[in-house]
Order: C-alpha cells, then structure tokens, then sequence
DNA sequence: TCTGGGGTCCTAGGACCC
DNA sequence: TCTGGGGTCCTAGGACCC
C-alpha cells in the first residue's frame, strides 16, 4: 500500500440524546427521546427498544412506555458539536464537517507533531470526554469510506483502526448495508441476486452491478467494496441549494392552505440567500399528498432572485399549477420549497440593464419596494432576531405540529 | 394516534442547437 | 429529399445521507 491510515471519521454517539443525558443527570441510563410529536433523536437505551428517529411519538411510546420525551436544547447541541470539530481541528486544519455531530479529518501531516493516527484518535476521544462529557467514536483507515465505517463499527465510544494490510479482510466480512449510498432499497436489490456481504458485492462483475443499479451507482459502490476510494478531505464546501419544507398534517389542498405555509418558507430561504448574496435561478417546489406520494415542479428563470415577495409569487405559482394537474388530490400534507443553481457570492454590480429579482428592471416601483422591504426585515431580525417581525400572511403559518426553526438551523449547510 | 427537516447525487426524457 | 447524431439545458422523479 503507498498510504498510511490516516484519515479519521469522528461521529458523537446518539448526540442530542447524549447531550440531554449529559444536562441533566436524572436523565442519564433512561431511555429518551428528543421531540414530541415526532421523534427527532434517541438514546441506546431508547433505541433498544426500536425507537428510531422520525418515528411518530406515538409509536415510540407503544414501543417503550417508560420512554422520556425531552424538549430539546438546540443551541446547547451547536455549541457542544461546534466545540467537539474544534477539538479535531487542534490536530489539523483539514478538517471537513459533515453535519453537526461528524466529520472527516486527514492527520498525515500531523504525525511528527502529536503521534501516529490512532495516538491522535485516543486523544481527541479522551479531550471530548473530560472537555465537554461526551462520547465519541472514531474510525482510522486509508480512505474516507472505511475510516466511515470503522466508526460505525466502533460505536459506541469506541475506536477501530484499520491496517492498510488488512483493509479489505476487515471490509469483505461486514453486511453491504454499511457502505455509503446503500440504504433500504439497494439492500433489498443487492439481497434478492444473493449479495449480503460486501464481500459478496466485490465478486460481482461490473457489468452485473451496473445493470442492477444503474451505471453511476454501481461503480461507485463496486469501487468502495474493493476500497478504491480517492476522495479527499474538503475543508470548505458551500451549499449548492437551500431548502425548507413544512408538514401540514392532512388539510385541504387550498391556496388559503398553502400559500402562508409557501410564505414562511420562502421567508427562511431568501433571508439565506440575502445573508450570503447568492441569488437563485432555478426554484422547485415539492407538494406531498395525503398518501404521502409527493410530486415537484420546477422553474428555472433568465435572471436570479432573492426577494421574499418574489420567491413566494414563484412557489404559489408552481404549486397551484402543479394542483390543476392532479385535481383529484383534495388534501396535501407537505409543502416544500427549494432554491438552486446558486450565483457565486461575489457582490453585484448595478448594471444599468440587468434584470432584477422580479423580472424588472432596476429602478422600478415594484423592485424597490420589494428591496426595501426586504432589507428592513433583514435588519430588524439582525438586531432583534427571527421572531420579531414577520410578514403579515406568514403568521401563524407553522402550526401546533411544526419542528421548531431552532431545530430546523441545526441542520442548515454552510451556503 | 399516521410518519421531520436540510441536503446531495443519479437517471431518463424532451427541447433545442449545430 | 431524407436521415443522423452529439451536446447542452431543463424538468421530474427517486434513492440516499445526517
């Protein structure tokens, strides 16, 4: 092998759980669960029982009736997670996040400094348990895949380091539902041909794969079963869409219904776009039925927007057409917006032609408006915060079910 | 009692241009 | 007069990840 295991996935076991265990003692050893009316996230001793997270409360209560719901405490779980990356950060700069409670970090060239890789992996997991209380599992391996799974493998609180010489011994015994890109459906694919193992899956030809999954998919999986993985680690990636969808539970597929909902998410998204000036050109909308069968349409327009007025015109404008083609749905149960096809974040110039937001040029009554309003509502909620303004048909939009918006920034991706 | 929310990537087909 | 094909952009749907 050229290579040395050097690349380190860290991954905080059951994070929200943990961190509500770690807030309060009485908690801790007991099975909980983070949410209400849906679960959000679970302990090992929740998940013991079955409860899995998205699962309805309801559910999860049959499954476990000593289960504890807790309320969550979202800005403990960014300060605690932000802090465990920056532990890892202290080893090296090439550190790539992948969400709040995992990522990547390549120490090849920290060895001199602080040790082999594993001596580096005991030290972040000691300093993460006496710093901030909790447990984290590492993987060590050549690649990203199977420095992924060996932390998979070594939760919880655990570390598995896996020995270039030995890597594909360690990978052929394990089921193919630990690779990444593997999830119910390929599984079930991968089974019905016989493939369990992902040792079984390497001794598939590529053609076979392929046709099973699909041309992309199926080399990719085939050359993470043999560990051909030249991946390295992204210290910086930006989004490259921003979305927002909100359950509605099962109401009448009504514009009085879905256009306040529509509202406040395109509230949330242009403030983000706004906020890193990156205006978009192509926006999708998703409404889910009653059955739950969803259906998108999408738009892409000459010029990009980022007013809220704008965004929302856009989005009723698709979800009404997109209803007038399925007219015998009569109740939807999500909406969702998306915004893609980002511009780059460079400031604009005031070209004296340029098309504006809502399809005007510059300078018009209704542009400047639209502007105006937007940045006083950007300003005042900079000051003031989220709540304290709100446009006047997007109050009251969220409802009784709706995650809280502190829940919902958690998972927001750098744009 | 009925199933969250924010993202990425892939496939297939049609429109359009050269 | 008929047949062809590649490339690009866009839309819709789906699988997957955390």
């Amino acid at each position: 092998m050229q290579s040395v295991a050097a690349i380190l996935h860290a991954d905080l076991d059951a994070f929200y759980a943990s961190v509500e265990q770690l807030l309060d003692p009485a908690l801790r050893g007991r099975p909980i669960a983070v949410g209400g009316g849906v679960v959000l996230a679970a302990s090992y001793e929740a998940k013991a029982f079955g409860v899995r997270s998205a699962m309805p409360g309801w559910q999860a209560r049959k499954l476990c009736p000593e289960l504890i719901f807790v309320p969550g405490h979202f800005s403990e779980y960014q300060r605690l997670g932000d802090a465990a990356i920056d532990v890892l950060r202290d080893y090296t700069p090439e550190v790539e996040r992948i969400s709040i409670d995992e990522a990547f970090a390549d120490v090849a060239g920290s060895t001199r400094l602080f040790g082999e890789p594993a001596a580096i992996a005991r030290l972040v997991r000691a300093r993460v348990r006496d710093e901030l209380g909790l447990a984290i599992s590492i993987g060590v391996a050549r690649t990203k895949h199977l420095a992924k799974i060996a932390s998979q493998v070594a939760k919880p609180d655990g570390l598995v380091v896996v020995d270039p010489d030995t890597e594909l011994g360690f990978l052929h015994g394990l089921p193919v539902e630990l690779m990444w890109g593997v999830g119910p459906v390929t599984k079930a694919r991968l089974a019905d041909t016989g493939v369990t193992t992902i040792g079984q899956l390497a001794q598939r030809s590529p053609e076979a794969v392929e046709r099973l999954l699909g041309r992309a998919s199926g080399r990719k999986l085939l050359d993470l079963a043999w560990n051909r993985d030249a991946r390295e680690i992204q210290t910086h990636r930006r989004a490259h869409s921003v979305g927002a969808q909100s359950a509605l539970g099962r109401r009448p597929a009504a514009e009085h219904v879905y256009r306040p909902a529509l509202q406040h998410l395109a509230e949330r998204i242009a403030g983000r776009l706004r906020a890193k000036d990156r205006p978009c050109r192509t926006v999708t909308v998703r409404v889910r039925f009653a059955d739950l069968r969803s259906v998108t349409r999408a738009v892409t327009l000459r010029a990009p927007i980022s007013a809220t007025a704008t965004l929302t015109e856009i989005a009723v404008d698709l979800v009404s057409g997109l209803l007038r083609d399925h007219p015998e749905e009569k109740s939807i149960s999500l909406v969702a917006i998306s915004a893609s096809d980002l511009g780059g974040a460079t400031l604009q110039l005031e070209l004296p032609f340029r098309l504006r937001d809502d399809g005007s040029r510059p300078g018009t009554r209704k542009g400047m408006a639209r502007e105006r309003a937007d940045r006083a509502v950007d300003a005042i909620r900079a000051r003031f915060g989220w709540e304290a303004v709100a446009y006047a048909s997007s109050q009251n939009a969220g409802g009784a079910r709706a995650v809280p918006d502190a829940f919902r920034s958690l998972a927001e991706k750098e744009l």
